[in-house]
Formats: structure tokens, sequence, C-alpha cells
DNA sequence: TAGATTGTTAATCGATTAACAATC
DNA sequence: TAGATTGTTAATCGATTAACAATC
């Protein structure tokens, strides 16, 4: 299989000691497993945490212990037996077997609170990812610097999108807005739209579209709390 | 987590008896999917739309059809064949199936642009949760109005917490503020955390830490789309 | 060493899916 | 009726877990 990353993006394709299988895809359980075991890490990394143990990260993730040693351990002898698994190592193991230990450029769009909150904090930065371009539609806006980026207009879109490569659109626009943007963004090729509002987005098949949406992940919470 | 049903596997018939069944607790991953369908029967019922089909609902939520259509029915017959489902009656059904059919009040900590940006939108009203206080430890932002609310300082959060039998606390507040304010909180009572910032928190058994992190939620979106 | 924790096995259980009759 | 979509079956596949030898 092969798949064009790349264009100015740093190569995914550095090879580890042949732990690497390119042609097989994790299914869905493993890579949001993964994912889950890299959101806790990361921010064990960032307490100072040198080694952490299955049992530890089945605390903080809900995963069974024995099941993070599998999930690992099918990918390489990871850990150290009586110690633990050395935390900067298994970040740096999982992004790559997750193939996402380089940087991406993404474009954030609405520069109202939420926007600004996401623009001023580093939670996609701690993950490779780097907002490269804030938009609103509000010509008051456009224009004013927020954190280390100036607002533009979204008419620029499309150039800038095409320009900084730009595969993720993060939206962070009243629901109104949502649809017409999202219609322009598929147009300039971003695939993956991250959904802050609560619109329900129609998209081309190209297209993947993530709703945050912490109130169900409250009512999902709040299940267990209950029973 | 493990959780083991006594005296032999659940029939069907039991699970089937439709309405709320004290003692069987759905599995993970059922809670998970159905919360899942009820974020995207809100957003539907939102536009406007009266009925929606298995098909539809797994285009949006990327769950097979047959499973939707399968989780569905082991609670009852709620669709009509050649139509499909009428949103308004199986976003409440879902939502006594996950016994959170009422109404919760929930505290809001930190006035910064993510806590505003939260308390000045309706994400968490449409799925019957209530901002009733909001918390901030800056003096300066104590007493302001932000929406229908007045920020409080966090002195008042035991009493607070006590008297509007508060179980769900969502922090937006800075990670250097997180662990002590999560002490306090597990200290008043509240039994679900959700936490905004990066910090990794330490809780006792009893209360529930949900840590949101749209960067791994991307990370792991980008995975598909790179493969 | 002694204690701790990984890597792995084997058994069981639940999730997933295609297919299609039932029926609106 | 004709077309659409549910509810259900049956087969397969992947997830889960306890247990423990290996080994740091």
């Amino acid at each position: 299989m092969s798949y064009t990353v790349g264009r100015g993006s740093p190569s995914l394709a550095e090879e580890i000691a042949g732990d690497d299988k390119p042609g097989e895809k994790l299914s869905l359980g493993v890579a949001a497993r993964l994912s889950r075991y890299l959101q806790v890490l990361t921010q064990a990394r960032k307490m100072g945490k040198e080694t952490i143990s299955s049992q530890e990260l089945a605390d903080y993730t809900h995963v069974n212990s024995t099941q993070i040693r599998r999930d690992l351990s099918g990918f390489g002898k990871f850990g150290k037996r009586g110690v633990g698994y050395n935390v900067e190592s298994l970040v740096s193991q999982i992004r790559k077997i997750l193939r996402t230990a380089g940087q991406h450029n993404i474009a954030l769009f609405g520069a109202g609170h939420l926007g600004t909150a996401i623009a001023t904090s580093d939670i996609f930065a701690d993950h490779g990812f780097r907002v490269v371009a804030m938009f609103d539609i509000d010509e008051g806006k456009v224009g004013s610097e927020i954190g280390p980026l100036t607002v533009r207009h979204n008419s620029e879109l499309k150039r800038v999108v095409e320009d900084q490569d730009i595969v993720v659109a993060v939206l962070a626009v009243p629901s109104s807005a949502a649809q017409t943007l999202a219609d322009e963004l598929a147009d300039a090729g971003v695939k993956i739209i991250f959904n802050y509002s609560d619109a329900l987005l129609q998209v081309p098949p190209e297209v993947t579209v993530h709703t945050s949406s912490p109130a169900v992940d409250l009512l999902y919470a709040l299940y267990f709390y209950l029973t």
C-alpha cells in the first residue's frame, strides 16, 4: 500500500528496528485504546513521571491491565519486568504505531471565547498539532491578534488551506454557520472536521466529521454512577 | 470495572422487558453506543428531523446499522418497518434506558475563555444538565455576570455543592489549579469530574474523572485518514 | 536475593456482520 | 401493490480475563 503524506511534513517512514508492519491496519478498538494510553502518557510525561506500570495505566484509562500489556506486546517488548514502561519511549512508540509522529497543521474557525481558549492553550501542540491559521467572518475581529495568531477572514480559507497543506479544521463557530463552512472546507480539500457546534454536518464521503459532545460524555459517566 | 452478573446469564426476555430493570447493568459498549445515538438524535431533533433510519444513524455515528437495530431492539420495538425511528420518541426511550432522563445540576469552575464559552452555550442544557453555579479564584472576576450566572469564589464551593445537590463538576481551570480543586470537590461529595485541563488527577475511588482530550481524538481520526 | 511487573497462554464471553423474512 | 426498513438469526471474529512463568 502506498500513501502520500508529505508535501512539506516530515517523513513518517522512519522505520524502527523492524517492528512496523506498514500494510497492517489496526482495528478500531486497538487504535482507540492506543490513543487513550497516549493521552495518559502525555499527561504523565508532563508531570515528570519517568516510568509507568500497566496497572497504573489501567487505573487512569479504565482499561484492564492485562489488555494493556497485550495491546503493547503486539508491537514489541516495550516494558521492563519488575519496573514498567518508560513513559517517554512509550509515547514515541505509540505515536509511531499510530503513524502520527509528525507535525500536523490545523486551521481554527471562530474567534469567540471557545476559539480563543483553544488558540491560547497547548492541548493541540502537545500532540503534534500546530494551529497555523485562525479565521472569523466578523470584520471587527479580522486582524486582531490572539495568542501567536492574527485572525483572518473566511474568504482566505481556500488559499491558506492549500498553501499550508491543512488537513484538519477545528470549528468553534455557531451552529448556524457550521454547514456552510463545512461545505467550503470540503471543497478546499480538508479531510477531517472537528466540530464543536451541535450542528449535524453533511459532508462528502472522503471527509470525516468528529463532533465534540461533552454533555453526552457526561450522560455516559452518569449512567455508571447512577447504577 | 469488571462486572459479573450472578445467577446465570440474563435471559433475552429479561432484557426485552423494556422498562427499567434495576440490577441489570448495561455493558460499557452498549452504554457508549446508546450515548452516541443520543447525541446524533438530539442534533437531528434540533434540525427538525422527525424520523431517522438505522442507516442514517449509522452514517452519522459510524456504527454498523445492523448493530444499531440490534442494540435498540433489545429494549423494545421502537421502529416502524419501512419508515424508521421517530426521533423524538427514540430520544426519550434512550434517556430512559440510560436512566438520565431527569435534570442534573452541574457546577462550572473557571471563568476564563473556556468557562465563559461553556456557560453561554446550550450544549449541556440540551441534555438535561443545568449549570447552576460558576466559580473562580480571581477576586477580580468574582461577582461578574456571565450569561445567567454570577461568578462566585471557590471558597463557597462546599456550601453550594451541598445546597444544590451537585454531583458533576466541570473544570475549565489551568492545570496547575486542577488537583487542589479536585481534592476539594471530592471532599465536598462531587462524584463526577469533567476535566478540561491536561492534569492527571488523583481522586478517591468513588469519584470518576473524565478528561477531555480533543487532540487525542484527532490523532485517532487522523490514523484512519492516513491509512 | 526478594519483590514486582511484564509477556503470553488458553478459555470464555461479548461484539460484529451478512442476510433475509416480516411488515409498515 | 412496490419499495423501504425493521427485527432477528446464525456464524465468525475480536475482546476480555485469570493465571503464571520469565525476568528485571
